[in-house]
DNA sequence: ATCGGGACCTGCTTGC
DNA sequence: TGCAAGCAGGTCCCGA
């Protein structure tokens, strides 16, 4: 479900919501998501104030304020988590609800709910020094100065793979999904199987600025809907029908019909992933 | 070092 | 209508 215009999309209502709320109780219906969740440290971090909500590739850093210097709780979303702010208590656990937690804000409860169906997703506590061995090795933030043409240029020599595949590696760039990888490829005109070893600097920079702009613009949107994404908010979010190529696989590329051209998407596999190109137009 | 594939898990859609 | 197969937005880890 998340991509990174999600997660960001996420962030941003969180923070309006739980930015200065206190933890007060923390209830789990299981121990594990993808790993297991260290239950009693993050029972530790009752009473301290979330001072703010970040985001790390697609990993979500609720930022705790406390003179003990407590841990940031670290969360991640994975392929299905959601994430709830709710002002009225909710009874029953929804199914796949598999945390909850109460906080108190302004002298108001609210509950932050997370429901996760295939439970990819993570829940973790961060030391304030920030190592943690799922942010170690991190690339660049795609959006950052440090996501450069030279630097991706650097990521992509004597790599055999498929630029779309080397675009994914988080050593590379974070953040970068399966549907914006398709679609970065696309705005780049760059054939998503091309060897990405292969792709010169100048590709490389429209590459980069296509990585840049279809995020920001999916951002700006309010991030991806595909299916049953919704917000931190609640309010479904809505740049599907903006995506070029990815799920219109058979149907005409836009760019070539613009240029009075005609020419149907294609879907092929790349790294296992579904891929989706304009074959006229990529190259 | 790089790579391809398998793994984790549930739900929805598709096809017989 | 029922059932099995295939597919899904992520990413870690393994063996070659």
């Amino acid at each position: 479900m998340p991509e990174l215009p999600e997660v960001e999309t996420v962030r941003a209502h969180l923070g309006e919501r739980i930015a200065g709320a206190r933890i007060e109780e923390m209830a789990f219906r299981r121990d594990d998501l993808r790993y297991p969740m260290p239950i009693a440290a993050l029972k530790d971090l009752r009473g301290a104030t979330i001072r703010s909500v970040a985001r790390r590739a697609k990993y979500l850093l609720l930022q705790m304020d406390a003179e003990a210097g407590p841990p940031n709780a670290l969360i991640h979303l994975g392929m299905s988590g959601r994430l709830f702010v709710e002002a009225a208590e909710p009874q029953d656990f929804a199914k796949h609800e598999h945390w909850r937690w109460t906080l108190l804000r302004h002298g108001q409860p609210l509950w932050l709910r997370y429901v996760d169906p295939r439970r990819f997703g993570a829940l973790d506590v961060v030391p304030r020094d920030g190592r943690h061995r799922l942010l170690d090795g991190l690339g660049p933030e795609p959006l950052g100065a440090h996501f450069t043409a030279a630097w991706l240029e650097g990521q992509l020599r004597g790599k055999r793979i498929a630029v779309k595949v080397a675009i994914m590696d988080a050593a590379a760039v974070v953040g970068v999904g399966n549907i914006y990888a398709s679609e970065a490829c696309f705005r780049a005109s760059l054939h998503p199987l091309r060897p990405a070893a292969g792709v010169t600097h100048a590709e490389c920079r429209m590459l980069v600025a296509a990585i840049r702009s279809v995020l920001s613009d999916a951002i700006a949107a309010g991030g991806s809907t595909l299916k049953d994404f919704v917000g931190g908010n609640g309010a479904p979010g809505y740049f599907q029908q903006q995506l070029d190529v990815y799920g219109r696989q058979g149907e005409p590329c836009l760019r070539c019909q613009r240029a009075g051209n005609v020419s149907a998407v294609e879907r092929t596999v790349a790294g296992q992933r579904a891929t989706f190109f304009c074959p006229a137009c990529q190259t």
